[in-house]
DNA sequence: GTCTATATGCTGATAGAC
DNA sequence: GTCTATCAGCATATAGAC
């Protein structure tokens, strides 16, 4: 779909999203975007009718595909555990290896633009949300499956989003950030709790 | 100690709070803020120097005495289980009653800037986070403190970030908003685990 | 301590040549 | 499709009157 695009308006959006990933659309001027794909800044008029335009295509450029990978993480036909495990490896590797992909989301959520929100959870979110609820159903079926889902998706999320700060606090170690060591850490405490030690169960 | 700052001062400092939060540095010009507090935007320069000394002592303003809250639940002479308890009813009702302290935070993680980061985990967050670091060391000594304790702040932090989401998210309910709520899920969660439903243990 | 007036530069955006 | 040239507006910041 992407690729009927011509080459330099392709080289825009992939230029335009690491520069909105690390500095917000209001920290990214259309100058410096340009300079960045070696083109003048006019000629991104040419592609884009608006820098608020620009930024959505970048956005949607970004997204695309993304949520493909959790959701065959989680459709597989496997116990409940055993797909939380796949999804968890899946989740933590993508947010690792993509970190752009987890800074575009928190922005958008700060701008809390319901329109774009809705966007991005519909065309985003919806089909893994969807999978992720059913898999909480029969993993628990005491709890909550919406708060449940945010809270495991949150697990992993938030220990990559709070990296950069938690490398200023004590007992922190490169090792956290290993999307294995994450992923285990994860399920270990969604299955067991806390007590997980202490006690046995199954 | 703040309250020897001239009343302009103050002023400016309060309005700048929410702006900064929901717009971010480059969101909020000088003439805005200006014409927020009433005052022509040159006065400002009088009482800060610019416009970052400026937003640092927003931040300053806005982070001092939040922790204590935070450390006077952990600190309580309790068992570890009750302690987790009142720790999380405090962290889920300071994230929900005070949303620009955690929107600030989450920028200034974004912005990604060590030095600041670094002031950030040494005034804000240090005394809290090691009692939070100890509360973990007996609540799960089988778990890597750091990494439970991370996860611990994630799980609440992270409902309220993302709500704006999640409010287009399948079974989003208001409910969810509570600080009651998501407290009792969340040490529910920690305590037992997803299982927790199917066995008993104590 | 607050104002008016202003300097200087960068912003998004357009017109029109090639 | 890309460029040069340029616009009007807003940004941060300063000088100096009151």
């Amino acid at each position: 779909m992407q690729s009927n695009f011509p080459e330099n308006k392709v080289k825009i959006l992939e230029a335009a999203i690491p520069l909105f990933a690390e500095a917000g659309f209001n920290g990214v001027s259309m100058r410096s975007l340009a300079t960045e794909v070696g083109l003048n800044p006019a000629t991104l008029y040419h592609h884009f009718q608006d820098k608020h335009t620009l930024y959505m295509a970048a956005m949607s450029y970004a997204f695309a595909r993304r949520a493909e990978t959790l959701s065959a993480a989680l459709g597989a036909d496997a116990p409940p555990e055993q797909r939380l495990k796949k999804f968890a490896e899946a989740l933590c590797r993508l947010i690792h290896d993509e970190p752009d992909f987890n800074k575009l989301i928190q922005r958008e959520i700060l701008a809390e633009d319901n329109k774009r929100l809705q966007l991005l959870a519909d065309q985003v979110f919806h089909e893994f949300f969807t999978s992720l609820l059913s898999l909480c159903g029969e993993l628990a079926p005491g709890y909550d499956s919406h708060m449940l889902a945010i809270s495991i998706v949150g697990l992993m999320a938030y220990h990559y989003q709070i990296t950069p700060l938690r490398r200023h606090l004590l007992g922190s170690s490169p090792d956290h950030d290993s999307p294995e060591e994450v992923a285990a850490h994860v399920v270990r405490l969604l299955l067991g709790g806390v007590k997980e030690g202490k006690i046995r169960f199954e």
